[in-house]
RNA sequence: CGGGCUGUAGUAUACCGGUAGUACGUCUGGUUUGGGACCAGAUAGACUGGGUUCGAUUCCCAGCAGCCCGACCA
């Protein structure tokens, strides 16, 4: 995207009322704009990273084979009174028509996946089945904050799976741990799987993914020698214990973000509906279910958070909004250095790399290396008089300090 | 939801019971051009409603909004 044309302004400034530093970030680079507390639009770059974030978590998803859909996120009442969400879960958004009709926002989709799921696929030839989107969420949340990490409207992954045992369950949900560590890594971040309560959702203890950040807001325990990890909400464990799973090592308390979760759901929500399968003796039986949840809007947040240095954010390549920020300082020579930047864009373009060009004629050096610091793609490549005659273009990697000349040939091969 | 703080321009602030000034930003023009350059000009503001008062941005009340602590957190 050549910047003349893209959508985008960075500030200088941003609101003493943004106190965390996704928000500051992210808000200043132009990524987010704040609506009101919690909800936020997402602006051109906001929007390629939230797309980054999805496709991999998507590709996880496929490949533990979950089938991709989209459900709305209008619900009538009565699916809500069913499950007893209605009168029991008091961060549902509730909503009247103008005929007094009324209505929730989804919260987390059980209520409209159970019997979509369930009243097409009645044997148990047709299980174990999963699916899942990626989907607006709202929450009434009494206090939104902290930038992206708690909106009262968010981007969520949730996927369901159903089955014929508690032990056809067991097996999906560790792959879908696994599938979840992968996600976390390929992201750049490092995730704990811990043990915390089921919530509302279930009497057994989930696993939440916690990524260790001040700006989060729950208190882990975590073993320093192995991957032991809980929620203090269920624990008596203090800092310094010794692990319970005998490792040797002691347990460290730290504040993270909880930016996904996976819940064993038993039957409640077959029973709920009255729906379930025939098993292969004929009989009718409620599939055991579980959900799994990824905050994709969160983890922008969560990345921002923890990925930054006092000039701006410092995106993991997989998530950057574009791999290359491409810089022409025109000087006193635009002539040249546009033509020379303009065909590196197109070349760059041509075989496939994601590219921001800085092709602003008016703005100083120093106002476009602060805007590339603030937004921070991963590959910045110079080009300008002095770069010219050497034939090269200066690369610098947003998070290393030296940079290198490269010849115009060879550009390809670096990025 | 309980408790608290705060609402003056995009941001940060000043003054004041007699209807607002500065800095930065932003915009325009010019000079610049390797780390947010310089000059000139311009732009833009008292959250809303009620009350007290001759007069309210200022004092009082209510609402709304933002932020903080707690609670909550599928």
């Amino acid at each position: 995207m050549r910047q003349t044309k893209y959508f985008l302004k960075t500030s200088k400034t941003v609101s003493e009322d943004e106190p965390t530093v996704n928000g500051r970030l992210l808000e200043q680079a132009g990524f987010v704009s704040k609506l009101m507390a919690g909800v936020y639009t997402y602006l051109p770059l906001g929007l390629r990273v939230l797309n980054n974030i999805s496709k991999i978590v998507r590709e996880e998803m496929n490949a533990v084979g979950a089938s991709e859909l989209l459900m709305p996120m209008l619900h009538p009442k009565e699916i809500w009174q069913t499950t007893g969400g209605w009168d029991n879960i008091d961060v549902l958004f509730k909503i009247n028509s103008r005929t007094e009709k009324e209505y929730a926002l989804g919260q987390s989709e059980e209520e409209v996946v159970t019997p979509l799921v369930l009243s097409r696929v009645q044997s148990y030839k047709d299980l174990p089945l999963a699916v899942y989107q990626i989907g607006w969420k709202f929450r009434d949340e009494l206090r939104a904050k902290s930038g992206l990490l708690r909106g009262r409207e968010f981007l969520m992954k949730d996927m369901y799976s159903f089955h014929v045992s508690q032990e056809d369950f067991d097996r999906f949900y560790a792959e879908a741990k696994q599938a979840y560590f992968k996600i976390f890594t390929r992201l750049g971040l490092t995730a704990k799987a811990t043990e915390a309560s089921g919530g509302s959702f279930s009497q057994k203890i989930s696993y939440e993914f916690m990524v260790l950040t001040d700006a989060g807001e729950d208190d882990i325990l975590y073993c320093e020698t192995c991957d032991y990890c809980v929620n203090v909400e269920i624990t008596e464990l203090k800092s310094g214990a010794s692990c319970p799973k005998s490792c040797g090592g002691l347990l460290t308390q730290g504040r993270a973000s909880e930016v996904g979760n996976v819940f064993d759901l038993g039957q409640k929500y077959g029973k709920d509906f009255g729906l379930g399968f025939t098993d292969v003796g004929g009989n009718k039986q409620y599939p055991v279910m579980g959900c799994y949840g990824i905050g994709i809007s969160r983890l922008m947040g969560v990345i921002a958070e923890t990925m930054n240095d006092p000039k701006g954010i410092l995106w993991p390549e997989n998530v950057a909004p574009f791999k290359v920020h491409l810089i022409a300082l025109p000087g006193k020579d635009a002539e040249n250095v546009f033509s020379a930047s303009d065909k590196l864009y197109a070349e760059l373009i041509e075989s496939g790399v994601e590219v921001l060009y800085d092709d602003r004629a008016d703005t100083s050096a120093g106002e476009k290396f602060a805007d590339s610091d603030l937004i921070g793609i991963p590959h910045r490549v110079i080009i300008s008089q002095k770069t010219l005659a050497d034939a090269s273009v200066e690369h610098k990697k947003r998070n290393e300090d030296k940079s290198s000349l490269v010849s115009l040939d060879q550009v390809r091969q670096i990025l």
